[in-house]
DNA sequence: TATGAATGAGATTTCATTCAT
DNA sequence: TATGAATGAAATCTCATTCAT
């Protein structure tokens, strides 16, 4: 199971394309392979099974965001600001790659609980980096001391992830990105002393 | 396709059962038509599809929470104490009805696209009522007057379907409901002028 | 599970004459379903898996040994005159039967090791009549009391199938039966003292 | 296809090798590369294809029996003195190579009938100097005059091959050789006049 | 000679749905 | 209305073999 080879990417980037454009359960593995131009045996060269391609993909993916917020968040920024650029760069990783919006929006939930407790393992990874940003914001006192961290972040996670599959279900219709100074105030008000 | 006979509830209800018990993609019709107690043929009496059923469990479902909050938004109480009111609501369904949480937030996601969609028209009524609650508190002006209503609701929905989705992957081990002052406080002050 | 049903049999029968004319390795389900005038997913409800099939064709054709070898051995004759009538109807079932012998000389054979220890056990009801033969012959006096049983029965079975498949493998060209009397002489002989 | 390279040697040890230990339907080309120490590509320049490694091995394997044998023929003594070396030779080799053991006895005949044809083409070397001695036997009025060579061959060879796969079988618990004496006895019993 | 990455054909099994009774 | 036996389409993965280097 080579996870460098060029091939592994093109393979990877090839289901993320057949997911958006067909949906999860139409994602065959030959379709993978046809767009990713190799033949179907290959596939299972670099993963070890239809469900490893799926979770590489997750991993791949949300490995941007996990980069972008840590710069974020080592950063010399108010929390606020903080806030906004993380709100800000989770719409934005996903404004610009509409396939990759759909594919976690709506087909990866389709998956089988199996498969959905290793994202989830994946995605704790952001939950904490989340939290980090919170814990922060209540040390330097721009945050309420009386913080219930995980709801807060789970407030955080939540109306980001809503207003995203809002976004994707109306077809990508409107500008996200635009969205992220107000829905950061917003959250950023909830979690302010009155 | 009758909706009132005593068999078409015996169905939907089984189905909240078998889908919780075994998980969406293990719920077949012949183990709903067991547990229901009538052969596979019958259910076809009832519903078009198999499709059709799981629509219908949402259906059914979802009208308990409709009609709750629609008792909740002709109360005369403050939009504060109906915010609480109804995030409470949501959560003391979901607490109440262990199934029903498992069902509504892990296993009926695994749906395919086209169900969603049909789900999510489902949910549309659920939204609308969250909408004229918001609209309620902008005009009697106890929330920010420059409240971006949609953003807002879906800070709503999307925080508490978050906190839920949390607590049923946390087997359900912390009472949920004791969660909804500090949730509807944290929304509340976030849709407040400063 | 059923096997009572006809259509059990004809599945039975179908998977015979399937795997007697294409060889172990191309009996596919679907051939053997089409031969039994079923659809492919008929054959699941008669039958686990498809090893199920084969160990049932087994044991199916192995009870008409069994049967009548048991009918022999109640009979009221002397051991030389029942050793004649085992071979010769172990000779007999299989020369009457064409499918039957190629399958069970050549095609059973390539099973796996799984499925091959499963019709051993079939085997070993055979087996335990053959020893109860060879016994009775030792009390009665007729055989060698110095004799080995285990080795007997070894030379008894390994000579019969090796007869018959080197009959099959010539293409079943000469009367099998007939060689009967020559073949349990020489195993008399050899079970006798000097 | 050189067949004295010692790279031919190697891998037709490693297939031997591969196949005891993991059966015929596990010993994939890849596996016995590896045992040999060469790339999968390598074999297909000393074989054909993969059934050219197996009948190799047979051919290879049964060149030390047909060695012996004619070693025992050649010798000048008894009929029974040199049925009893020859059923002793036969015992002998397998028990001091269980892996060859297993591989004869077992694995080899989970292959196809085309490989199974191929494999009794080199049989019939060995059938072949068992009919000599046989006729030996005869011509020194050793053995009865009437004898059926071919079933008397094949109660020959039945009978051990039987009772070595039942030593295979019973995982080569007891000793295999000191049942040769009396093996060739019966045998030996069987074939003479009364 | 030697390598080993790449190929691609092929089959078992499940399960939603039908329809004769 | 109710039954449940029968249907049949559809997809993952393995592995013998090739061939460019």
């Amino acid at each position: 199971m080579k996870r460098t080879k060029p091939k592994y990417k093109q393979i990877v980037d090839a289901a993320v394309i057949v997911i958006a454009e067909n949906g999860y359960h139409q994602a065959q593995v030959s379709k993978i392979a046809k767009e990713a131009g190799v033949a179907d045996g290959t596939i299972y060269l670099y993963f070890k099974n239809k469900e490893d391609i799926l979770i590489s993909v997750f991993r791949e993916k949300m490995a941007i965001f996990v980069e972008n917020i840590n710069e974020i968040l080592t950063k010399d920024l108010s929390i606020s600001e903080k806030l906004l650029q993380v709100v800000e760069n989770h719409f934005r990783v996903l404004q610009n790659d509409p396939h990759l919006a759909i594919v976690t929006q709506l087909e990866l939930r389709q998956s089988n609980k199996d498969l959905r407790f290793q994202i989830n393992n994946v995605l704790k990874e952001y939950m904490i980096l989340l939290d980090q940003l919170l814990e922060e914001g209540v040390e330097k006192n721009e945050l309420s001391s009386e913080l219930d961290l995980r709801l807060a972040r789970q407030m955080l996670f939540g109306t980001m992830d809503e207003t995203i599959t809002s976004w994707v279900m109306n077809e990508q219709k409107y500008d996200l990105i635009s969205l992220a100074p107000k829905v950061s105030n917003m959250l950023l008000r909830g979690y302010q002393q009155r």
